[in-house]
RNA sequence: GCCGCUGUAGCUCAGUCGGUAGAGCGCUUCCUUGGUAAGGAAGAGGUUCACGGGUUCGAUUCCCGUCAGCGGCUCCA
């Protein structure tokens, strides 16, 4: 007699076992026939689910209540998908092995060996859409049917798909109780069939839109030295409409991408002549820059950190005594050897590796491009005795290192091989930890909330209990863990611990956010370290009289410069609030005959410190706004000889069709001034708004 | 590094089934002196189609390699 509980409260009872379709049916009609599966106790299930006792019971429809598509419909929508466009792919290839296709966040991705001769690529993508097309038509039922674990392994063995074995033999292994659960679409036995954990939605024609997205290739089980496989991404929605939307969104969204805008407004530039992933900042983009590091300084300064500088070099044993090297060479640009040293080893004819086991063994030295700016700011704490009383020391740096990056790996701003990171480094005492981590976050606060960067995600990576691979004792792992989560729980946004997340010297707090192709990226970072004082023996005299190891925080809360501004051109699609843009006022004017007032107001602006240009260009003034308009200039300044002559300027703001009207020359200048040194917080629009 | 795709003017892109290349925007000059989202005209610009080989009477086009970019994978201090 199960008793069914509906979302809303109401409970419904049966005298028998009954489906959650059924169920669905007596709640309307209308109901039944839009569902695409259910929820049983919170768990995604199919809609044919048996249900047998009491339980929860929601509906999966299309959308949700405010018409957007549902996240979990989507899920058996895309999960469904992908069975239709492997078997359609079966179809088009001779051989191909299937290995996992699951739903992902932006659609799904079906994971398979291909043989080697007939690579799949984007031309297939007609073929391959046009034979899913035809199975969605045929409307098929997914239909699931479980057999147990050894007769399951024994078809699959049969069937002698090895990835399919494996995934069936790690299903038994978390629970070797378990049966495993096939999908036919179509009837078992007579059409196509996939081992699967499920759910789906009820039959094939429940796809109104789908596409091929790409193709791209994955390892099994993500480890390198196993196969090589193919990936096919792919997308699905409820109506074709739905995916026309997805779509045109992808567009606009390729508009706002860093490199586009990058490129266009001229804010940097990569010249393969320099290298990959190596950024020259144009004068644009330097601007911006600097005001982000002039911001970031100030807070710096507030919080009694001290400016230091280092070299972008240091000797290799000083990264051996950091362990950045070895243990991290193989991302590193290979060390630079001494000209002498060079040409003794050609002189005796060495082999490239018996330099790299003289460069290991330490029998031979060398220097680094500084792939951490850490060791160099412990050189400077170690440089003179220290006392209680001097700690905390903060050393902060805008310091550059150099990685070398996979070569496919670099993108953009985002992932580059160059970068300067905002970089600090607290040596503290055991005591003083948690108010440091605490002190990092305020300014990661600071400059999100500043730059309105709502949307970021934050981790606290803790460690694994389990493993032995961390450094440091447990107390004290324990203190530092109970601080980074107090100090996340202060910042007063979502934050996830993550454990084995920490680094084995130390846990950490980072900050995550998403660029306009939905990828995540890490930006700031707060990370506790017990490991380089030990490595670096590190001491300061106590209360006590005895010396003591100090505890060191890292933290960058831009993360890189590079990343973080890309970042950060597509959070403002190139609009950059007065601040911060390269340009902030330009002078339109009406013609000839006004350009030398408008050099006037030209050089009033100059004077106090705002960035403007004067356009003297002999286009119509029509022409001018729509240029400085579509190159997202902030205040456009219209002047003629109306305005000459009361000494006024005609403000135009970015973003506002309408001129606002004409203000006092003096009276700009000044609140231009204003806006850009308060960061935003009042503004010239703002005036005559009110 | 791996798989797939791409590389033609400063930018966006067309084109050549192998016979030495085009558009729009931008740029330069001239006309226009115009009050709020593009007035008009002329011209320059490709060491010849990323680079290096090969096939061919002939390669930007076909093949191989290299480099770079894009989408993923992997990795990420």
């Amino acid at each position: 007699m199960p008793i069914i509980t509906l979302p809303d409260g109401t409970e419904l009872t049966y005298d028998a076992p009954v489906t959650a379709l059924d169920v669905a049916g007596d709640i309307g009609a209308r109901l039944a026939q839009q569902a695409l599966g259910c929820k049983v106790d919170g768990v995604l299930s199919d809609l044919s689910t048996e249900l047998a006792g009491d339980c929860s019971l929601s509906i999966v429809t299309p959308n949700n209540r405010e018409g957007e598509p549902d996240p979990d419909a989507l899920y058996l929508l895309r999960h469904s998908c992908a069975h239709v466009m492997a078997e359609a792919i079966q179809r088009v290839f001779e051989g191909v092995e299937l290995v996992y296709g699951p739903p992902v966040d932006q659609g799904f991705y079906y994971d398979m060996a291909v043989p080697a001769d007939r690579p799949v690529s984007s031309e297939d993508f007609e073929a391959i859409e046009k034979e899913m097309a035809a199975i969605i038509k045929e409307d098929r039922p997914f239909c699931r049917y479980e057999v147990a674990g050894a007769e399951g392994i024994g078809k699959l063995e049969d069937e002698g798909n090895k990835y399919k074995l494996d995934n069936a033999q790690r299903a038994l292994e978390a629970d070797s109780e378990a049966s495993l659960s096939f999908y036919a679409t179509g009837e078992p036995g007579k059409n196509w069939e996939d081992l699967c954990r499920g759910p789906h939605v009820p039959s094939t024609g429940r796809i109104g839109g789908f596409k091929v997205m790409s193709v791209a290739s994955s390892y099994w089980h993500g480890d390198e030295t196993s196969d090589n496989l193919t990936r096919i991404y792919g997308v699905a929605f409820y109506k074709k409409k739905e995916l026309n939307r997805h779509l045109a969104r992808l567009e606009e969204a390729r508009k706002r991408d860093h490199r586009v805008i990058g490129r266009n407004m001229r804010l940097f530039h990569i010249d393969e002549t320099v290298g990959q992933g190596l950024i020259l900042w144009t004068p644009r983009g330097s601007v911006i820059r600097q005001e982000l590091q002039d911001f970031i300084g100030e807070e710096l300064r507030k919080q009694g950190y001290s400016q230091v500088f280092t070299p972008h070099i240091g000797k290799l044993d000083l990264y051996r005594t950091s362990g950045h090297f070895p243990y991290y060479r193989d991302s590193q640009y290979p060390p630079i050897i001494e000209p002498d040293a060079l040409s003794a080893l050609a002189e005796e004819g060495c082999s490239c590796s018996e330099l790299a086991n003289r460069l290991e063994s330490g029998e031979l030295n060398g220097y680094l491009l500084k792939p951490m700016n850490c060791p160099h700011h412990i050189k400077i704490f170690d440089s003179e005795p220290r006392s209680y009383k001097d700690l905390p020391v903060r050393l902060a740096e805008f310091g550059t290192v150099y990685r070398w990056e996979q070569s496919g790996e670099i993108s953009g701003m985002t992932r580059v091989r160059g970068f300067t990171q905002d970089d600090a480094h607290l040596f503290c005492t055991e005591e003083q930890v948690a108010e440091e981590i605490m002190g990092c976050l305020s300014i990661v606060k600071t400059i999100f909330t500043t730059l309105g960067m709502e949307d970021y995600r934050v981790r606290v990576g803790l460690r694994d209990v389990d493993s032995t691979k961390y450094t440091g004792d447990a107390s004290n792992w324990d203190k530092a863990e109970e601080a980074c989560r107090a100090a996340a729980s202060a910042l007063d946004v979502p934050f996830s611990e993550e454990p084995g997340e920490a680094a084995f010297y130390g846990p950490k707090i980072d900050f995550v956010v998403k660029d306009v192709i939905g990828r995540e990226w890490q930006l700031g970072t707060v990370q506790v370290d017990y490991n380089l004082p030990e490595r670096f023996d590190l001491s300061y005299i106590g209360s006590d009289n005895k010396p003591h190891r100090p505890v060191m925080i890292h933290r960058a809360p831009f993360g890189s410069m590079e990343r973080f501004v890309g970042v950060l051109i597509e959070h403002f699609a190139g609009s950059f609030p007065a601040w911060l843009s390269p340009e902030q006022v330009r002078v339109l004017p009406i013609s000839e005959k006004s350009n030398d007032y408008a050099g006037e107001v030209h050089s009033a602006l100059l004077g106090a410190g705002v960035r403007a240009t004067l356009d003297e260009s002999d286009e119509r003034i029509q022409a001018k706004i729509k240029v400085g308009a579509e190159e997202k200039v902030p205040y456009l300044l219209i002047v003629g000889p109306r305005d000459a002559e009361k000494r006024e300027v005609s403000v135009r703001a970015r973003g506002i069709q309408d001129n606002l009207g004409a203000m006092p020359l003096d009276e700009f200048v000044e609140k231009m001034a204003q806006e850009s040194s308060d960061r935003g917080a009042t503004s010239v629009r703002s005036f005559f708004e009110s």
